[in-house]
DNA sequence: GTACCCCTTTGATCTGTGTCAATGCAACTT
DNA sequence: AAGTTGCATTGACACAGATCAAAGGGGTAC
């Protein structure tokens, strides 16, 4: 009955698949980024093959044992953690070159779950072999270290956007933010098409699926955004980013 | 006009105060976690000694230049960030064993501001020179990796608790975390001081102090705590946690 | 010891977002 | 091509928490 779209058959790890970190067009995004050609090549030798998801499949789920980190190659995907009494909060949103799993270093099992929102490829990079290659070479060792704070920083980010913002100031934020990760990556600013339902954005935000549709279709009144389902276009950036930053100032 | 305690003087180091983690009772909840004698006293040689602060002074400002990490050895720190708008949020309180200041690896510069709450000391461990240890003892690395994921998957804990739970919710995890973390420490689990204000529970918790004061109030009505200012008793720590997890489910 | 100031509590009202409900739209299946 | 299904939009209403305001209490500094 169900399409194998929505299977979540654990995928196969796919040799073939293996693209080397030095051949990679997101090295200056991703983990190697710094390393010298040679120490590139070393840690070509550890990442063990690509592996390919379909949409909705599983890359880890809470609970699993931990063994690897994630570079997403290709694709998009979210993290959610979800409690036993049902609560359930997205923690964020990966694409190309963006390191996934490491929150689960710290018990050695995953804590959230990793779902691909579109066909996707990532890389495996076995955690152990990293870290014994990280203390041959300092430079991939501190861009590891940086790679996990920065993952902390962006976590504090998403604590005052969802402590201290209104919807719509978070609405704004988040497609900021999309819009900068695009750019970053050579994909046009003010153009792109969402992964994610309403009902993730707003799990992500702190809001019900309503109150994003209803965001999303004041800013296009408003002649901010030109929304149509999941394609945005960003048309007054400028406007967007004063939302963020209300005249008043708002000091406490 | 001001009293000494809110001037921020920038405290010196003191190198008097040096005490080695071998000897320091926190080495079962702190970096050393797992070192051997051996091992555990190379690090004893690059933690620069301490720094003592008072009530109110900062340990750094968003902006410094990053040097080191700090572990609490006594008293209570906060962590905020502020953004040029205005906005502030509370990213976190630290107590005796944990580790601050690991939001300044990724840019090399602190992107919050840590505060002392009470009287504290810090040991102060210059990253730099705790990179070149951690690859040379594997499990110095390692636990340093899991104490920086463990943050990670403490704030999406709290992404958690901010996007999914209601105001009396949000304050009784806050309750049951702190029991729980002084529990660890050899201190009650059901009385204790609170050494931050409303205002600032209620920006950690994205609510307005008001909102926290009357969810005190309320659970003090109905037998599940005593609050007297700053002083906690938890009566019934069974139905605090009841609270967290609702008989209807509420699964979406 | 005393005075001041900040923190906290509590009340009254307002408002943004959640909730409930119905309809619309688009893609995929058959 | 029609039917099914999931996702998005929109409206009406309810309510949790914010805001505004005032009074009380405790700790701290002198």
């Amino acid at each position: 009955m169900h399409s194998n779209v929505k299977q979540n058959v654990v995928p196969l790890i796919t040799p073939g698949l293996k693209v080397a970190c030095s051949q990679c067009n997101l090295r200056e995004l991703c983990l190697p980024f710094g390393l010298s050609e040679s120490d590139m090549i070393r840690l070509d030798c550890l990442i063990g093959g690509g592996r390919k998801l379909k949409r909705g499949q599983h890359l880890y789920r809470a609970g699993d044992p931990f063994e690897s980190i994630f570079a997403v190659k290709t694709g998009f995907f979210k993290t959610d953690v979800l409690t036993e009494d049902g609560r359930d909060q997205v923690t964020g949103f990966q694409m190309a070159g963006e390191i996934l799993g490491m929150d689960g270093i710290s018990t050695e099992v995953h804590a959230c779950n990793a779902v691909a929102l579109e066909d996707s490829e990532v890389c495996l990079i076995p955690f152990t072999e990293l870290e014994a290659l990280s203390s041959e070479i300092p430079t991939l060792q501190h861009h590891l270290h940086k790679v996990m704070s920065r993952e902390i920083v962006r976590d504090h980010g998403v604590m005052m956007l969802l402590g201290t913002m209104r919807a719509e100031e978070r609405l704004a934020a988040f497609l900021l933010n999309l819009s900068q990760r695009f750019t970053a990556r050579g994909y046009s600013p003010a153009e792109f098409h969402l992964r994610m339902t309403r009902e993730e954005i707003g799990s992500y935000l702190g809001l019900k699926l309503e109150t994003v549709s209803r965001a999303f279709s004041r800013f296009q009144d408003e002649g901010l955004i030109s929304v149509q389902q999941k394609h945005i276009r960003i048309l007054d950036i400028a406007r967007l980013k004063a939302l963020l930053a209300p005249p008043d100032g708002r000091i406490s």
